[in-house]
DNA sequence: GACACGATCTGAAACGATTCAGACGCCCTG
DNA sequence: CAGGGCGTCTGAATCGTTTCAGATCGTGTC
C-alpha cells in the first residue's frame, strides 16, 4: 500500500541543476515546519533561541540567504519600493542638478521607513514613437512598488494614466491639481511656478529692459507632424503652442507674458529647448540674440539652460550683465557660484515632502495638495539696461 | 454528504473590503480559463483577437490593470530590475554629479532590457552605527531583484558580503580586484586610479611644486572610537590610516605618494574628507593652508572637493594658479567650465560598462574585469609654482 | 488533581500569477 | 476518408513565502 511514488526531485540527487534553496528545504532538512523557518527570520520570538540559531546555521550552511524578497513580497502584500515616474530618459534625469536634488530629498523621506527608490525609465525614444509609448506603459505597469512618485509628466499624457490606472497611492510632482478625475486620490506637491517667474519678469521690467528673450523648456512631448522647414529650431508655432502640455512651462511662460503684459513697449521673444541643457541653450540663445539684437534680458526657465545663455553671452562677447542680463530659474547650488540670479525653488524639500506625501498616503492618510514658495535671487547675472 | 462548506469569501457580497480585482476574477467572469486571461496580456497570439478584446475590454470594465508584477515576476523568476548599491545616504549619491554621470550611463544600458534601477539606501547614519549597518544588510536581502551593480563600497565590509551572499549577478564598480572568495564570479569596472593620480601629481612636481596638499575622500567607514581631540578633524592619523578600505581612496593616495617619494624635498600634507562636498573640502583646505602656508599646489581626489578648495583660495586670497594650483579628479562636466584642471575618468561609460556587464552576466556570459583609463586635462587652475 | 496559561511549534491555506502538456475542433491533403 | 497539422483554449501544478488557527506540553494555581 505504498503510496504514489513521490516526484523523483528528491531521489535524483541534483544531476545537472543546482536548483535553488528554498525555506523549504531548511525546514525539510532539520525536519522542522516551514512555518518556523520563516519565523526564525521574521519573528525571533516566535521560536526558542537554540532552534532558531541551530536554523540559521544550516541555512548558511546550505547557502540559503533568507527567504526569497519576491515570494516575501507578495505574499505580504507590499513590495518595499517606491516608483518614480520622471518623465524623459534616466540619463537626462541624472544629468539635471535640480532632478538630482529633488530625488535627493525623496530618497531621504523614503530612507526612513527602510523603502528603496525604482527608478522607471521613460525612453521617448525620438525614434520609433508609438511603440516606446507603449513599452513605456508596460513598464509602468510592471512595476514591482507600493506607490509612485511623479516627477513632471506630459498632462494629459499615456504615462500619466497608466500610473493612476495602477490604482495605488501617487504623489503628482509639478503637475496641474485640477486635473479632474485623473488625479483621483492622488496627492500633490508643487511650487509657484507663476509667482516665480512673474517676480523674475518684472524684476527685469524693473530695471528697464523691455525686449526679453525668454529661453523655455519644452512645451510637451515632440511633435510628431513634420517641422515647419525654413524656421530655425526652437522657434515657437501657433501649432506648437497648443501642444503645450507641460504645467510647468505652461505656468511660467503665461506669468511672463502677463508680467509684460503690463507694460507699454515691452516684447517677448520665446525660443522653446528641446532639451534641458546648456548645449541646446546656447545654440538657441546664439539664434535668439542674433536675429533679436535688441534684447537686452533673458528670462530662462532653468539654470541649466541660463548657463548655456551664459557662454552664449561669452561668445558672442556680450558683457554680462552689462550688455545682457541672465536670470534662471531653479536656483540649483552650482548658480550661486556662477553669480547667476536664479529663481529659488526648494528643490530638495520638494522631494523630501513628496516623500512623505507618500509615506501618508501608504498609511491611509489623506491626499493633501502642497504649493512650496519660490523668491529670486539677485546676483551679479543681472542689472540695470545698458544706458546708451 | 455535501462537502464541508466552502470558504463564505464567496457568498458575501463584498461587506466592507474592496478586495483587490486579480486575474482569476476576469477569468470567472468570462467564463474562461486563467491561463487564457494570462495569456491575453503576455501572449497575444496564443487566443482569438475576439477573445482576446473581451477579456481587455471587461479588465478595463473591472478596473483590473493588469497582471500583478510581484506574483509575475515570482512565477518568471526574474524581477525586473537591478540593484544598486551606493555605499552612502541615496542623497549624497545624487548630490555627488560622478555618481549622477555614473547612474546615468547605468540606467541608459538597462533601459534597452527594460531593466529598472531600484537604489538601496544605505543609510550609515553616524547616529547608531550597528543598527544601522544591520538594517543596510537587510536592504539588500529583501530587494527583489536580478542582479546588483555595487558602486564602491568599502572593501571588507558586510555590506559587500550581504551582496555577495545572494548569489545573484554582481558587477563591482571601482573595487579592488583581488578579492579572492569575496568577489567570486562577480565582474570589475574600474579606472586607473593610480596612473590618474600619478599623472596629476607628476605634472606638478613638474610644474616645480614641492610641498603638495591632499584633500583626500574618505579612507573608510567613519571611525566610531572617540575622535584624538585636539588635532583638527580631517587629520589623518596612523590608527585612521590603518582603517583605509575604499580602493579609490587607496590607489590615488598610493599613487600620489609614490610619485613625489622619487622627488627630492617633496612632501605631502593629507587631509582626508568625511564628506565628498565642497563645505567640507573648503573647511579643510583653510585649515591645511594655514597651517602650511608653504603648500603651492592642492591635489584633490575629487572634482567637488576640488571646487571647495577653489573656494577657500578665494577666501584667502589667494590667487590661483599663480600662487596656489589646484587639481581634480573625475572631469565631471561643470570642471570644463570652471577651468578646473582635472583627471578625467569617462564616468558615464563606465556605468554603460557596468550596465553591460551585468546585462551579459545575466544572460549566462562570464565575468569580466575591465579598466578604463584615465587622463590628466590641463586647465586655468593649475601653472608653475610662483617664481618668488 | 483539574484547569488555565504561556511558550513553542505545526499544517494548510493563501498570495496572484505563468506554463506545460494536452484536449478539441476544423481544414487541408493525399 | 484517414490522418496530419494548426489554431484555440483549459487544468493543474508550481513559484517561495507568510500567516492564522490551533496542537502540544510543562508549569503554576487553587
Amino acid at each position: 500500500m505504498a503510496p504514489a511514488s513521490p516526484p523523483p526531485s528528491q531521489a535524483t540527487p541534483a544531476p545537472g541543476l543546482p536548483r535553488r534553496v528554498t525555506l523549504k528545504d531548511i525546514a525539510r532538512t532539520l525536519k522542522v515546519s516551514p512555518a518556523t523557518v520563516s519565523n526564525a527570520y521574521n519573528r525571533p520570538d516566535q521560536l526558542s533561541p537554540g532552534l532558531r540559531a541551530r536554523i540559521l546555521d544550516t541555512a548558511r550552511s546550505l547557502g540559503y540567504s533568507g527567504p526569497d524578497p519576491l515570494a516575501s513580497s507578495l505574499r505580504r502584500g507590499r513590495a518595499g519600493a517606491v516608483g518614480v515616474v520622471y518623465d524623459a530618459t534616466l540619463s537626462y534625469a541624472f544629468a539635471d542638478p535640480a532632478a538630482s536634488l529633488f530625488l535627493g530629498g525623496l530618497a531621504r523621506a523614503l530612507e526612513e521607513q527602510s523603502l528603496a527608490l525604482l527608478l522607471i525609465p521613460n525612453p521617448n525614444s525620438p525614434s520609433l514613437q508609438g511603440l516606446a509609448e507603449a513599452t513605456d506603459i508596460r513598464r509602468v505597469q510592471s512595476a514591482s512598488v507600493d506607490g509612485f512618485v511623479v516627477y513632471s509628466a506630459s498632462e494629459g499624457g499615456e504615462l500619466l494614466r497608466a500610473v493612476m490606472g495602477r490604482g495605488l497611492p501617487v504623489v503628482l510632482v509639478d503637475q496641474a491639481q485640477a486635473n479632474g478625475a485623473a488625479s483621483g486620490g492622488a496627492a500633490h506637491i508643487g511650487i509657484d511656478d507663476a509667482g516665480g517667474a512673474r517676480e523674475a519678469a518684472r524684476y527685469l521690467l524693473g530695471l528697464g529692459h523691455r525686449n526679453l528673450g525668454v529661453l523655455s523648456l519644452e512645451f510637451g512631448p515632440p511633435d510628431r507632424a513634420a517641422p515647419p522647414s525654413g524656421q530655425p529650431r526652437g522657434t515657437v508655432t501657433v501649432t506648437r503652442e497648443a501642444q503645450m502640455s507641460y504645467h510647468t512651462t505652461s505656468e511660467r511662460l503665461r506669468a511672463y507674458r502677463q508680467a509684460i503684459a503690463g507694460v507699454e513697449g515691452a516684447a517677448l521673444h520665446v525660443m522653446e529647448a528641446q532639451d534641458n541643457t546648456p548645449q541646446e541653450a546656447e545654440t538657441l540663445a546664439l539664434e535668439l540674440l542674433r536675429s533679436q539684437p535688441d534684447i537686452t534680458a533673458l528670462l530662462c526657465m532653468s539654470d541649466v539652460l541660463a548657463q548655456g545663455a551664459l557662454s552664449a553671452a561669452r561668445t558672442l562677447r556680450l558683457e554680462v550683465p552689462a550688455q545682457l542680463s541672465v536670470v534662471g530659474y531653479d536656483d540649483v547650488p552650482s548658480s550661486a557660484a556662477l553669480g547667476l540670479s536664479s529663481v529659488h525653488q526648494p528643490t530638495a524639500q520638494k522631494g523630501e515632502l513628496a516623500g512623505r506625501a507618500l509615506l501618508e498616503l501608504l498609511t491611509g492618510g489623506v491626499a493633501r495638495a502642497l504649493t512650496l514658495p519660490t523668491r529670486l535671487m539677485v546676483r551679479g547675472s543681472s542689472g540695470p539696461v545698458r544706458g546708451t
